[in-house]
DNA sequence: TTAGGCCTGCAC
DNA sequence: GTGCAGGCCTAA
């Protein structure tokens, strides 16, 4: 479900209710649902939220002593921040109680997302950004200099989160038709032009969104469970055999890396 | 690179 | 019933 709007959406619901506010307790209703399973989450009990931060699509939650709790919605995790009188949903898997008598909850139905508990950030860090690229919002052109000559096409290269962290299915599709750009196109073969165009709408794309709280294609909603209001902007995502914006002609889908794509064949071209 | 697996829910 | 879904990992 969520990519990097959405994460950072929920994170932006999320903060203004947990920052310096005490831990009450940690309930773990699915054991399997955090790593490592069994993690001394009761350890959180009376420390103080002091930090909330986001890099790609992982939520970091942060204590006054360092100890992290890392989240990962995968395509169905919720994040809902909640009084603690309000009926529990099906799927609640972990719930944080604060003393302000909020809690948050995680949900997730499908259980593809997760959460991980490290007892410092430093740790957290280590583990769960070594393998990413940058922040999707703040690259530049330079985070994607070693393209040149690289293999790889490039749905799968921003999709794998290496390179860029943060995209997923719906804003590679939106990038690569405002950037005109076929999804099959070959990294290494990227002019220095169309890398620049490219970085340039993937982060416009991504503030704009971020900037109307994310899409909701079916079921996301941020940590109140308002949804995302981007979903009438999107260009590709969604508008397969609908006419290209630009040119009109039907848009076409293929999969790519098992995932659906949307492109318009006369727009976007390989080089 | 692709296919399949992990899971549940929903539209058809 | 079938197929599909915003993610990500592994194996062939």
């Amino acid at each position: 479900m969520p990519e990097l709007p959405e994460v950072e959406e929920v994170r932006r619901t999320l903060e203004p209710h947990v920052m310096n506010v005490r831990v009450a307790g940690v309930e773990v209703v699915r054991e399997d649902f955090m790593t490592p399973i069994g993690a001394p989450v009761q350890r959180l009990t009376g420390r103080i939220v002091v930090r909330t931060w986001r890099h790609g699509k992982k939520l970091f939650c942060i204590a006054d002593d360092g100890q992290t709790l890392m989240i990962h919605l995968g395509m169905s995790g919720r994040v809902d921040c909640v009084s603690a009188g309000v009926k529990r949903e099906l799927h609640t898997h972990v719930i944080v109680k604060l003393e302000s008598g909020t809690e948050v909850r995680l949900r997730d139905p499908r259980r593809f997302g997760g959460l991980w508990y490290y007892p410092s950030f430093e740790k957290a860090l280590a583990k769960e950004t070594g393998g990413l690229g940058p922040d999707a919002l703040e690259i530049t052109t330079s985070d994607l200099m070693h393209w040149r000559g690289a293999k790889g096409r490039l749905k799968q290269r921003l999709l794998s989160q290496k390179d860029i962290a943060g995209l997923g299915n719906i804003y590679v599709d939106e990038s690569l038709w405002l950037a005109k750009l076929h999804p099959r196109q070959e990294v290494g073969r990227l002019t220095s032009e169309q890398i620049v165009k490219l970085v340039k709408v993937i982060r416009q794309v991504l503030e704009r969104a971020v900037g109307m709280g994310g899409t909701t294609v079916r079921d996301y909603r941020n940590a109140l469970d308002q949804p995302g209001r981007f979903a009438k902007r999107l260009k590709a995502y969604g508008r397969g055999g609908k006419p290209c914006l630009r040119c009109g002609k039907p848009l076409k889908m293929l999969k790519i890396a098992s995932r659906t794509t949307v492109y318009c064949p006369l727009c976007q071209r390989c080089r």
